[in-house]
DNA sequence: AAAACAGATATTGCGTTCAATCTTGTGGCT
DNA sequence: AGCCACAAGATTGAACGCAATATCTGTTTT
């Protein structure tokens, strides 16, 4: 419930998932592990756009040297969830309302034809696991609390990345797995009401489309979803937002 | 003709464009430079699919340390021209024949959406520049020899590139330079006439529709295009190349 | 007083080094 | 003779340290 208060915790430091060395998960591969922590942080807003991810600040967190956390942080850099300057560092990348747009432009090309995947491989299990997956968002849905809403905007995310896993084509998920990341990003920047569910219900009516195998259905349902979401940003915002205008209030 | 025989004289040594320091072209991102030098490499098949790419080798070769080499095959893992076995080193991938098929699955996805911004979007100058490129691409089409046919199939990936940079969305761009990239690798391995043109002028009627601004004819004339790439492709032959069969003759 | 310069501090870029892991070659055992 | 075990060599993984660059502070100059 008050699942909230975890956040109090972050004085000056970074605040990330798990405040010092959460156990090698398997000793293999710990740049995964610090990539996969910071995304989340990312993804979720624990990190604001704009922050610095400082190397020596990173590895002492995870108690790792900056050897590893460098090729984390190139990773992110490929996602396009931070932005690596020459000299200067990383930092959460802040994007623009045009970069917003392509996001989203991206993913109406792209979803669609996954709908289609989908449709032609889903099987009854399948169903059943979105079926579970839903009830868990509209749970989220219903809770109050900045946790629950980051939950929430998290497991929308993680449907459509659900989706893209049943259409079984590797390289669209990880289009798709970037696509989100960064479209949970916008939103978090630019939401409006904060989740991109303003009285819809657009997966359970995607699911049903899908279920049905009706495909030019489920993907006009996902093109209005995308257009749904899309329509709560409020790009303004974000667009003068110097120094000097957030002061000068 | 016998052009090939500028592929005999790579002994052991790794064959790449410059032999060494080819100057630091502004002394700045030296990963960079040496990602697209071996993407270039890799891409005109001057290296093969599964070659290993050792660090101390590349690094001897571009007279740098193995962490500047690292960071540049890390980047190109994730464009998927590489694979990094943990503790066993970096090889240029062998795509399988289903991941063919998902890259021009991805490719059929993607590109009428580019088209249809291109036809949204394209001015004079960049149709001038396409007649121009498409000008290039017939001169090598007529030469022989294996690097007229390298230089072939690179141009052609360039014209998708060029289209897409059109386009405007730079997400999408990204994309569609890893889509263009493995499919360059994947019509190395299992192309048949080896040039994705055989007797078609995909990409002049294609230009011509995208100046009629007519978008309907030209995402067919798109989906037609990758079509003909595909069908060019022998995706047997590779298709269970264990070393027990490749031994069996 | 504001701008500009200069030194001090902090952070990144990257070469080097040591430990861990994989591969290869040799020798003993069945 | 064939197979397994073991050791030597080679290669990657990751920490460390130094040099280069950017940032910050305090002082000087206009």
């Amino acid at each position: 419930m008050a699942a909230s208060a975890l956040e109090r915790g972050m004085d000056k430091s970074l605040q990330i998932a798990e405040a010092r060395v959460p156990l090698d998960p398997n000793q293999e591969d710990r740049a995964q592990f610090i990539r996969d922590s910071l995304r989340d942080a990312i993804v979720d807003r624990r990190l604001s756009p704009g922050t610095k991810l400082s190397e020596a600040e990173v590895g002492t967190l995870f108690d790792v040297s900056r050897t590893v956390v460098r090729a984390a942080l190139q990773m992110l850099a490929f996602e396009g969830l931070v932005k690596v300057e020459r000299n200067r560092g990383a930092f959460v990348s802040d994007p623009t309302p045009e970069e917003a747009l392509q996001v989203f432009a991206s993913r109406r090309l792209i979803e669609p034809g996954i709908i289609a995947a989908v449709i032609e491989r889903v099987t009854a299990a399948d169903i059943a696991a979105f079926r579970s997956h839903l009830a868990e968002e509209t749970r989220h849905k219903q809770e109050r609390g900045a946790a629950a809403r980051r939950a929430e905007i998290k497991a929308s995310g993680d449907f459509h990345l659900m989706l893209a896993s049943v259409a079984g084509n590797a390289i669209l998920q990880k289009f798709m797995d970037e696509l989100v990341a960064r479209s949970s990003l916008v939103i978090a920047l630019y939401g409006r009401s904060g989740a991109s569910s303003c009285g819809h219900n657009d997966h359970a009516d995607l699911l049903d489309a899908v279920e049905a195998r009706d495909v030019p259905r489920a993907q006009a349902l996902m093109l209005r979803h995308i257009g749904h979401i899309e329509a709560d940003l409020d790009l303004r915002v974000k667009a003068g937002l110097t120094l000097k205008d957030a002061l000068a209030l």
